[in-house]
DNA sequence: TTAGATGCAACCCATATTGTTACGTATGGG
DNA sequence: CCCATACGTAACAATATGGGTTGCATCTAA
């Protein structure tokens, strides 16, 4: 990690959701707690807000919660709401007229998709539910 | 990878000299093949040199080549000389006063961790040498 | 009707990265 | 002995990104 105090706002602040789902969090609240700014709290959950991970409403009860059951996201779809690929090789193209950066090329980007899908496979494993304290639902 | 022309530079550079291990080559030379420019190529060898990949002379016949023969320069000992961690997490501490988060903390720093080792270890199954396409050595 | 909340745009500031110029220093060729 | 050549490094500009801040429009429930 380094770049992402964006992830770890919005991992903080879903793991508390999680233990409190049907409370209505306004930005203000949220941004105290994280020490940051109301704006920045709307910009960052605006984003899982889109991806249907928050709902939000506006108005005097307004304020933010969880759009689905906490057992059912996980860390994975936080991180992938957020676009923070650590690949981050969506270029596509990339061809060179020197075969051996077109040969490191392929194999460095094949190496990183790689540790990119672990890593998701790895945070997919814990849902917010499990992070706020509650035990993992029997299958 | 994102942030990494560093890595780019560094990782394409070695694997040419892997294919011509004898011949000095400037920085004037590779900032040109590179497309950029000869002082950031000092600057990211240098790292290299610190980390006892490389050898540079100056003066007359001066340059830069391998300090080891190709074979034996992983992309991870590349990639490690960088310091480019993935997971930069090495503050240490991290005490915070919120129980959600601590727990947060722990699991993403654990999973980060992780994937951070087996990144090096896949990159580590690779050298400088295949990359250039030179067979790999019987054991 | 109005207080309170989000939505959003426009900034400022700090930081990291890259590019560039300039100059010091070492080294080998002539 | 010169000096061209190449590295070593400092200093600065340009750019990108991220975060913080202010301001204002908009919506909503009391």
């Amino acid at each position: 990690m380094k770049r992402n105090s964006r992830l770890s706002l919005a991992l903080h602040t879903l793991s508390h959701m999680a233990g409190d789902p049907e409370r209505m969090r306004t930005s203000a609240d949220i941004a105290e707690h994280a020490g940051t700014n109301p704006v920045v709290v709307r910009r960052v959950l605006g984003r899982l807000r889109e991806k249907g991970l928050l709902i939000s409403e506006k108005g005097h009860a307004g304020g933010w919660k969880l759009a689905k059951p906490a057992h059912d996201i996980t860390l994975a779809d936080i991180y992938l709401a957020l676009d923070e690929s650590l690949v981050a090789e969506t270029d596509g193209a990339h061809t060179s007229s020197c075969s051996v950066e077109n040969a490191l090329y392929s194999r460095v980007t094949d190496v990183m998709a790689e540790i990119e899908q672990s890593l998701i496979e790895r945070l997919s494993e814990t849902s917010i539910a499990e992070v706020a304290g509650q035990a993992k639902p029997a299958h």
